[in-house]
DNA sequence: TCGTACGTACAGTTTTTACCGTACAAACTT
DNA sequence: AAGTTTGTACGGTAAAAACTGTACGTACGA
């Protein structure tokens, strides 16, 4: 008896172990969804919880402060990768992850890149309408030719973000799982 | 003349600051592709010179320490979107930017992104062969369900990692062009 | 071969970010 | 309504990142 509690503990330590590598992996190339290392950990934690979390579960879980999980528990609920739940006569807030990874990632990324894109097409076109102002009222010489030659440039700046606006919405109205389908 | 004269500096003055409001959104966003808004205003200023730079050039027209240039340089050429270039009689090292932004921006994302990608899904494959040989050996309970639930999420992820996988292939093989054609 | 110019490694400094503890406001319980 | 409990704003601190100047190795030109 006492045998077989040994390899229960030490089976769930080599679980324990298993899951903190795997959580450390993703935590480490979170960044790429604009998440610290330190947030993907965290939602790493959440994901493998059986149950909902509170802050104060994370917070020892992570041996970290309270308030850093409550910032972070933001930062993820914003980013879409989190989600509050319910529980009756549960007075603190419960926290889970959504078991859809292609949603949750597809959704995070969406926004980031959207965002950005959006952004710098409009800057774009209104650097682009401004040279074209500037380019009419200057006479020929090397200000015009250089006012030319900054005009392709946004020319083919806003053409590409044009273009990765509409990748942009193949992986949010789910058009890209038409091409490559969900595993 | 003189009021010429002026104009045309007015005019110059004006190019240049469009050109840096343009410069100056790209490189904010440039966090998305793992670059510093430093070295995105580099390559935004690298983008926009008529000619190839030197690192002098770049410290000059920055502001800042040509050992900072220097770095930023490396970093921008190991990402692809830098590229040096030879002149004959020219001492000095002399970068320019790629002009094919379909190009550079596309490397530079599934160079980061298969990489994490890779490290996920065998960190993910590797938890789910440790936990099924620890399935094998532990007896029924409340630990073998705990194992079991594990290994639905690492399958899960798994098969997402793979799905990322082939997306990735699509924008590095330019797959993608034939869906979303350049424009 | 010597001298000069270029690029970068390195160490020090500044700036930014991450994190924590305290304190307080809101909400629940009794 | 008073007393708890919970989540977060805020100010301070510790850690990390960005940036700089110096100093040195390397390569080119005389």
């Amino acid at each position: 008896m006492e045998h077989l509690e040994s390899e229960e503990t030490e089976g769930r330590q080599k679980l324990h172990d298993t899951r903190h590598n795997f959580i450390s992996s993703i935590a480490q190339n979170m960044d790429l969804y604009g998440l610290s290392e330190t947030n993907g950990r965290l939602y790493g934690t959440i994901l493998f919880s059986d149950k909902p979390m509170t802050l104060d579960d994370m917070s020892q879980a992570l041996e970290m402060s309270k308030t850093s999980m409550s910032t972070g528990v933001r930062s993820l609920t914003e980013a879409g990768m989190l989600s509050r739940v319910w529980e009756k006569g549960v007075r603190k807030d419960l926290y889970q992850t959504d078991d859809d990874w292609y949603k949750s990632f597809t959704s995070i990324f969406v926004n980031r890149w959207r965002e950005s894109t959006d952004k710098n097409k409009n800057a774009a076109v209104k650097a682009k309408s401004e040279l074209e102002f500037l380019f009419q009222i200057t006479g020929k010489g090397s200000l015009r030719e250089e006012i030319q030659k900054d005009l392709e440039i946004l020319d083919q700046a806003v053409r590409y973000y044009s273009w990765l606006n509409e990748v942009i919405n193949l992986f949010e109205n789910g058009g890209i799982f038409d091409i490559i389908p969900k595993k």
